[in-house]
DNA sequence: GCCAACGTTGGC
DNA sequence: GCCAACGTTGGC
């Protein structure tokens, strides 16, 4: 009997890392580094496994929306940049030996044909309940139902916009 | 660039 | 434990 995968959402500023520059790296691999909201982390050490699929959210920028989908490659592990003082995510309350801050490993898989905005999320009824289209959501990794997994491919491989 | 929404911090 | 102040996120 095979066990049926999760389903998340990872948001990424582009400016600062899109799905271009995953799919870029070697072996298209990298970790998924600078988490620092506790509800967040959760979802990574207590939900994702090895073979979930993700979507890729560009936030913060000129179009926000789901842009591709990587694979949960390996399972959350301690987050090192939080212990170097060099780096924009160090945290200094998180202890080397007691690690607080987690990271897992996503490799690039694809770009959707057509992204699909917030906009056109918000327009679609079985869509609109998803938590990144709740006004104020910060939450930068989370869940998303089979269903709604299935239906945003649908809206990218169906034809034309819908505004 | 603005600012609403949110999570965290720290004084009490 | 409350809650005001603060810093950050992220759509617009």
């Amino acid at each position: 009997m095979s066990k049926s995968i999760n389903y998340w959402l990872m948001k990424s500023e582009p400016d600062t890392y899109s799905i271009d520059d995953l799919a870029s790296q070697p072996k298209k691999t990298d970790h998924w580094d600078g988490i620092r909201n506790y509800q967040a982390r959760n979802y990574m050490r207590d939900g994702m496994r090895k073979g979930d699929l993700a979507f890729f959210y560009h936030s913060n920028c000129e179009e926000p929306g789901i842009v591709g989908i990587v694979e949960i490659v390996r399972t959350a592990y301690p987050d090192h940049t939080a212990f170097d003082p060099d780096s924009k995510y160090f945290d200094p309350k998180s202890d080397p030996d007691n690690p607080r801050w987690l990271m897992v490993d996503v490799r690039y898989r694809r770009k959707l044909r057509r992204p699909v905005s917030l906009a056109t999320l918000k327009a679609h009824p079985e869509l609109s309940a998803m938590r990144v289209c709740q006004k104020g959501s910060r939450l930068s990794i989370m869940p998303v139902t089979a269903e709604e997994w299935a239906g945003v491919l649908t809206v990218s491989e169906s034809a034309g916009r819908v505004e």
